[in-house]
DNA sequence: AAGTGGTCTAGACCACATT
DNA sequence: ATGTGGTCTAGACCACTTA
């Protein structure tokens, strides 16, 4: 007979932690119980405890100091649990544009976005124009699929316009935590709109990059096509 | 008093143990002895153990799987350690090219670069210019600028030529591992070499990738720039 | 049934930051 | 001096794979 349910038990305590640090409860920058108090409140050995809090500790939501404490990490669209933001300027430093978007709707997608959110080509999503500014400057011209299907139903239909810091949206609103993303680099030449709201010359190759984030369990949740003047701003990676 | 060299037990443990793989007395898809066994030889308790073998599982040196055993992981350029291999086809499968050395010499690195490998403009780095084929054909043009810092004196002096994996190289040689690097993505014009070797038209962008490699200590070690006709392949990476 | 890694405990002691 | 997280132990039991 085989257990199909086996949930090991510093999983659950991770797990009921971290909906409790999502829900509120201890708001980011303040310090969790240690871990003896916490390891009582469940019920459990301190070792136990201490592995819940070393996953979270990995995944980015929590930060431990010896001596001090268990500080709960800050959730924002910049923060370490989301490391999603590659644009640097000439000075190496990162950059945290704004957001403005153009349009949004609903539609079928083209054939291929529908294969790559792995939905029906006929389902509807949500789609949005956006470009992101700097300074002034248009630096970033971006067209955005959002996936119904991770999301409770009519949930996109609701949807009449998109915030400027989606992800942290998608976890605040609906608990759905972008965990990782494929992203494909291409150069590309300009196309009208491009050389419109980038304010660059035909002639001039931008950097496309097309994400796809997935959610913690692995579902598509967004596609997204960035256009970037990759003279003027850096794109870069991390690999490790 | 202050101790400053204190070394946590199981990374003693995991880094001889470390050692002995890399030294190859524990070849690639053997089993180690079980935890403990392990345990017994190094004279530490199972846990302190698991500590030190769950951190090599971490970064992909082995992998462990209940019930079986621990199994020491394939080391090459393009096994899990080495994540640096982001090239795929319009199939959307990885592709592994095949790389042909056209000149290496030593020189002094330009202004720049220096900056970026961190040494003196005055010392001299060994470059090398590469393609790298695939079924015949030229699908990458890469130039690559390689620290004396990380290696003991003279090395780069008397390496006469490079081998197609060069991490694993590096690995094995020197004991120098690669542990992450950074990448900038432009999108260029092709130059007169890139539209020769890549059988490119002029009117056609070109993705630039130039990347640091730095290895565990946080040095850098190599500064690569390739050229990729990124219509024809894909290059593409996860973020998480 | 035997052997492996995975989980869990209860308790001790250490290193570090703060008071 | 106190309180925090970090390390370490010795032992028990569980889940999974293989024979």
């Amino acid at each position: 007979m085989k257990k199909i349910n086996f949930i090991p038990l510093y999983l659950q305590v991770k797990n009921d932690i971290l909906s409790r640090i999502l829900a509120g409860e201890w708001p980011p920058h303040t310090f969790l119980p240690n871990e003896f108090v916490l390891a009582e409140q469940y019920g459990v050995s301190q070792g136990t405890l201490r592995k819940g809090l070393e996953e979270l500790t990995l995944e980015k939501y929590i930060v431990r100091a010896q001596g001090k404490g268990t500080i709960v990490a800050p959730i924002d669209e910049t923060s370490s649990i989301f490391p999603f933001y590659l644009l640097y300027d000439k000075n190496n430093t990162r950059i945290f544009p704004s957001t403005e978007t153009l349009k949004t709707e609903l539609l079928s997608p083209p054939v291929h976005i529908a294969e790559k959110l792995r939905i029906k080509p006929t389902d509807s999503v949500m789609f949005a124009e956006r470009i992101r500014i700097l300074n002034g400057k248009t630096m970033l011209n971006e067209a955005l699929y959002l996936s119904p299907s991770p999301f409770p139903p009519d949930t996109l239909k609701n949807l009449k316009t998109l915030p400027n810091t989606v992800y942290a949206f998608y976890l605040k609103e609906f608990g759905i935590r972008i965990s990782h993303a494929i992203e494909q680099m291409i150069a590309v030449m300009p196309d009208e709109s491009d050389i419109q709201r980038l304010n660059v010359k035909p002639n001039e190759p931008l950097l496309m990059v097309c994400r796809i984030s997935y959610d913690v369990n692995k579902i598509p949740v967004e596609y997204r096509i960035s256009k970037i003047n990759s003279q003027e701003y850096a794109y870069k990676f991390k690999i490790n």
